[in-house]
DNA sequence: GCTGTCTAGTCTTATTTTAGAACCAGATTG
DNA sequence: CAATCTGGTTCTAAAATAAGACTAGACAGC
């Protein structure tokens, strides 16, 4: 049957899944943020089948994380860029970095490494409070401010 | 053919949404953050088909996202529990949700809403150096350690 | 400026996943 | 102790996925 669909949801979390959601158009922002660009390069580097790639692509585009632009090396081709939109997954994306690095490896297991300019870890993600404290998920809630259920 | 898998992925990132990254489980997390516990409850909130959701809270329980305990209410049912590898996705949720909240809702659509104890809205999440120091995305790279591709 | 190769796809097909409904056993309620 | 609720399992049709064959236009060498 079709595919169960979100994008009318209230919950911005079943939102912005319904969008990005499915099991590879986070793999490719990733890559993108790694600095693909190429359609060539995302396949290889991915390993996916050619048409699901241009499905996501095309997705991608559509939805404004993606934009085509013309190729960097002066060629015809294109490349695709990350907007604003896909820029602002960058949260996300650290977010199940870290989650799966402290519990999807074995103790010394190889796996690739978040780091700043200076080669230097990074810590882990925050949510402060409008005060600015650190707050953990039992201190906060969900407020439901729109007409429908959740 | 079979869906492709990146259970042995040296990056993080695909080996969680190996994990989790499917149209359901995330969602089930979130409403497991939101106090859902009962399969029943999973079921209703989500509109999910019964054989879906089976299939799902038994890989997330697998994976130790999730874990059955006895019902609160003493009945002989059993409920399901974040554990704390469920709990530590909080950061990944809040991360869609912010998302979705900043990006796919037109102005003064309604939606749910984050806060803290006091009802006060939360902010955004923050990736800090090692030194505190908020980072960006252009300020991080990828450092590869394994042996094997990305 | 012709030929071969590269890029970025589309199309086709076999297989797997999903949605939805029907069914069922044990627990709980009246 | 009969009806109903809970928490599933099983079945089927439709949709998504993987993988490979195919193709049009760009590009590189000669």
């Amino acid at each position: 049957m079709k595919r169960t669909g979100f994008s009318e949801a209230d919950c911005p979390v079943a939102r912005a899944l319904d969008a990005i959601g499915d099991w590879w158009s986070l793999l490719i922002v990733r890559d993108a943020f790694d600095g693909l660009r190429r359609f060539g390069d995302f396949q290889k580097n991915l390993g996916i089948a050619k048409g699901m790639l241009s499905t996501r692509l095309r997705k991608l585009v559509e939805l404004d994380v993606l934009e085509l632009v013309p190729a960097a090396d002066g060629s015809a081709y294109q490349e695709y860029a990350l907007t604003r939109r896909g820029r602002d997954l960058f949260p996300v994306i650290v977010g199940l970095r870290q989650w799966g690095e402290a519990h999807l490896y074995a103790r010394g297991e190889a796996h690739s490494d978040l780091v700043d300019q200076a080669g230097q870890p990074v810590g882990q993600l925050v949510l402060p409070s409008r005060t600015g404290r650190p707050l953990t998920w039992s201190e906060t809630k969900v407020r439901k401010v729109g007409a429908r259920k959740r």
